[in-house]
DNA sequence: AAAATATACAACCGCGACATG
DNA sequence: ACATGTCGCGGTTGTATATTT
């Protein structure tokens, strides 16, 4: 469904790049470098203006640019940045190799940015109803400094799910706990059941694995449990979370 | 199955900063 | 000091694709 090719009135192309273009913008620029970009697709035989050019080379053609998902750490890392610098995007993608200052503009105002607000909003609830629930006993584990996302005033759960980033925040999450079924719990029944896990053994089939964080599972052997309860623990809202968001669903067996 | 809507990504535009003559 | 040209940044728009109704 690729629209045709359009035109300004100067007779340069606009809109999306062209295999045939790609390569000859390529070519030319591997050759002869781009010391000016306003001469540059006259050299080079392209009908594109040079800021269209300059463009397409730093975002998609020059040596080292990263492509597809972003990882839970580069999300981590531009939410952080962004806290400390604002939308100086060209700084942040500094701090990101091979990613583009347009790529991570773009992916803050698609993921990031909704994930945030969304996250502040539903906290923000949470937090009512846990203080409402137990008086305060589980807000204590909604604190920004406990959550994976402290600094940006985030839980992590939204974050992690991420779009591009691996999934634990979402619906089909599929919890077991020991076989014990705990459902419809308040956020003080949650954390009580955490107190009680931190203390067991894992079970082997139900390997973390922080490759796949669609399935929340547990660490087998004694080296994971540190990482696994640190991981429980700060993510103790997410939880919380899907224990209220989802009380009848059956796969939710914690 | 089709239409409507939402989402993600690619690209464009305007403006300020900087370099040069 | 000023004019002009170029670059780079950030905001915004356009479009393809996915999802929902």
């Amino acid at each position: 469904m690729m629209k045709s090719p359009c035109y300004d009135k100067n007779g340069l192309k606009r809109g999306v790049w062209s295999k045939e273009e790609d390569e000859m913008l390529r070519a030319y620029v591997e050759r002869y470098g781009h010391s000016n970009w306003r001469q540059l697709p006259k050299h080079a035989g392209l009908s594109r203006c040079g800021k269209s050019c300059r463009l397409r080379w730093l975002n998609y053609l020059r040596p080292g640019v990263k492509r597809g998902s972003y990882t839970q750490e580069e999300d981590q890392l531009i939410i952080n940045l962004h806290q400390q610098l604002g939308n100086k995007w060209s700084s942040i993608a500094k701090r990101l190799p091979g990613r583009s200052d347009n790529e991570i503009k773009n992916h803050w105002h698609s993921h990031l940015k909704k994930l945030l607000e969304r996250n502040h909003a539903e906290k923000s609830e949470l937090k009512t109803k846990a203080s409402d629930n137990c008086e305060g006993e589980a807000t204590k584990y909604l604190e920004p400094e406990n959550t994976l996302l402290g600094l940006a005033a985030a839980s992590s759960s939204d974050i992690i799910s991420s779009e591009n980033s691996p999934h634990i925040y979402n619906s089909s999450s599929n919890f077991s706990f020991g076989g014990e079924s705990v459902v419809n719990a308040s956020a003080c029944e949650i954390f009580e059941e955490f107190g009680d896990f931190w203390t067991q053994p894992f079970l082997p089939e139900n390997i973390y694995d922080p490759n796949n964080y669609n399935s929340l599972n547990y660490a087998a052997n004694e080296a994971d449990v540190d990482e696994y309860s640190s991981y429980i623990f700060n993510n103790a809202d997410f939880l919380c979370h899907e224990m209220q968001e989802f009380p009848e669903d059956p796969k939710m067996d914690i």
